[in-house]
DNA sequence: GATGAATGAGAGTTCATTCAT
DNA sequence: TATGAATGAACTCTCATTCAT
């Protein structure tokens, strides 16, 4: 698929060019450089820039809504829910690094902030986040005494964190620090930073 | 006084126009429209577009570091100083909400990802937080089984998140909201959002 | 070709209008539509102001020192060689007398005092210049007495002067003119004005 | 003389800051602030940067007529007269070398190129020079065979080239250098440069 | 599909000049 | 006389996008 593999490295290029340069300073004629193809091709595929970071966005978003609508479905127990949460963001940066980078310096700030279908997408995951605390509090795992939108805040505040802190220092994803961002924050989150916790 | 009151409006107008449209998409002339002076009095103060952002960038940092500072050389227990710090962010959003959504939007993310000082102010910011987890951790009012820069990510993360709600849906700050969010914060992060916590 | 072509008018209109205006109020869009193109090809092939006008500037040094390299490395008497040199710049005030104002009003000037580049191409030629005097006093042609650098000044003040006031007076060049051009500058040059010279 | 003071110093001011970075590139602000006033001040003497280069253009173009005038008038032998006319540049630059230097590479060209009032100036002050070139002619002293004006593109051309490489190389003027170049310029023109010549 | 020359609106910045004090 | 805040026209440069080949 001559044409797959061309769409496909001008994506990739897309996803470097817009991580190391941040999409306002991202320049078409890089993109079109690095994917080693002509920037009249850039538009052939892709039309503009903007579509451009749409797809990539877009993909992004909708992996995330599957994932979080497999959660919801599910009858596993809360915990783990939220263990599949924090293991598909930590994942993801795992195995494409310059989306989740993406995601943590543009899509969830800039974009968010100034398009109107960025705040929706947004709305939308932390609607379905809140879901899921919904069903913890209603299968007596999480407290009640705590809407469930405060909740989403800080569990996904404390995700987000842990990924932008990773991205900032251009940390590769190990075994071990997968293992500890999720320990603490599901530990954190579950049981408290406090010394009373057990 | 007319020379500060004039910086004053250009600084107010900047805020403005900087919220609106985030640092890329802002333009010098709507910033001196909107200040009510000339174009060319934006410059005669503030040198270029980015000086004008770096001042009122630098002005927050400086007053956030300043707060740190003042934390950990206090003797109050860690609690209150957390209690502090989240009273910084809500205060600073319900007085200055302009500037607590450029730092939430820009600044903290585009910024940092970006720029040199950015990143470097971000993590001055976090190394003050972690001085206070371990002073927390150390006074055993915190576990020390959780690492204190994890601590951080996950305390940080939950402010930045209510604050980027509170910035996303334009909500006017009000005593409800500033304890409310202070409650779920407090709560959250010292005793879990476990139904077990008590 | 037409790549070329366009490339090739821009060069033209530069020439036209950094002689009519000088560089500085040179302004890029009247070189555009000089060359009847659109603005930003003038960037797309040639990047500043500065380098279109380097680009000018490097052909014509370019040339003369080609030039004054096959004079020194000539084994002809050195008479003809400063026939040599004369001629060169008489006749490329015929054939590209916009490139020649450029030089006598801009380059030689200007450029020369206000950039590093400029002064040292400057003392480069003057260097070749001098190389073919101090050929002129070994052959016997020229007096010992007199510092070769002191005549490379005077011989090329005599020609730089000539040219000037046939730019300033927009003069064609003609046979005669170039004729008696030449004369007056061997003549002066080598057996002085006095009228005891016979 | 507080007036006479302050416009001193601005002129003087403006004689460097002109010099440095050509009429072009000098700012009236540089102007004011070497000079020390306010740049309205500059502004309340000399009405615009033109006005401000041109007084110091005039000045200069007076003295220069006016010496040359007084040559003209004398009886004294051309030889002296020419000696005179060499010895007022070397001089000048020696007590006036921002002056000189901006002669050199502003005046007699950018300003002479583009500007009516330089052009006329600068022919008037080559006519006055062919009436010395033909005084000496008549007096058997120069050869009829070159015209005047010729005679005077060399002989000025000459004085030039020496002024601007020691303009160029910040050489201070000395006795010795005076002397040398002073002889040089006399000896090629009048006798030349040939080893013929006695 | 593929290229890259060509376009031009738009933005940042400069700086001579004005004018109220 | 003296100041410097204020103005805005003028200019360079950028870069997303179009289109002929």
């Amino acid at each position: 698929m001559a044409r797959n593999m061309k769409q496909a490295m001008i994506i990739d290029a897309a996803l470097e060019v817009f991580r190391e340069k941040g999409y306002a300073n991202a320049r078409m004629a890089d993109i079109a450089r690095r994917a080693g193809v002509s920037y009249g091709l850039v538009y052939h595929y892709f039309g503009s820039k903007e579509v451009l970071f749409d797809i990539i966005v877009e993909s992004w978003w909708n992996d995330l809504y599957a994932m979080m609508e497999r959660e919801i479905a599910s009858d596993a127990p809360t915990r783990d829910k939220l263990v599949h949460i924090i293991a598909f963001f930590l994942d993801t940066y795992g195995s494409k690094p310059n989306l989740m980078s993406i995601f943590v310096s543009e899509v969830c700030r800039s974009s968010v902030y100034h398009t109107k279908e960025g705040l929706s997408r947004f709305l939308k995951f932390f609607n379905l986040c809140e879901q899921i605390m919904l069903q913890g509090q209603e299968s007596g795992f999480l407290s009640k005494e705590i809407p469930p939108h405060h909740l989403t805040y800080i569990f996904y505040g404390a995700i987000e964190t842990f990924i932008s802190v990773m991205v900032l220092g251009k940390e590769p994803m190990t075994k071990k620090r997968h293992e500890r961002a999720m320990n603490a924050i599901l530990r954190v989150f579950t049981d408290g930073a406090s010394s009373r916790a057990h």
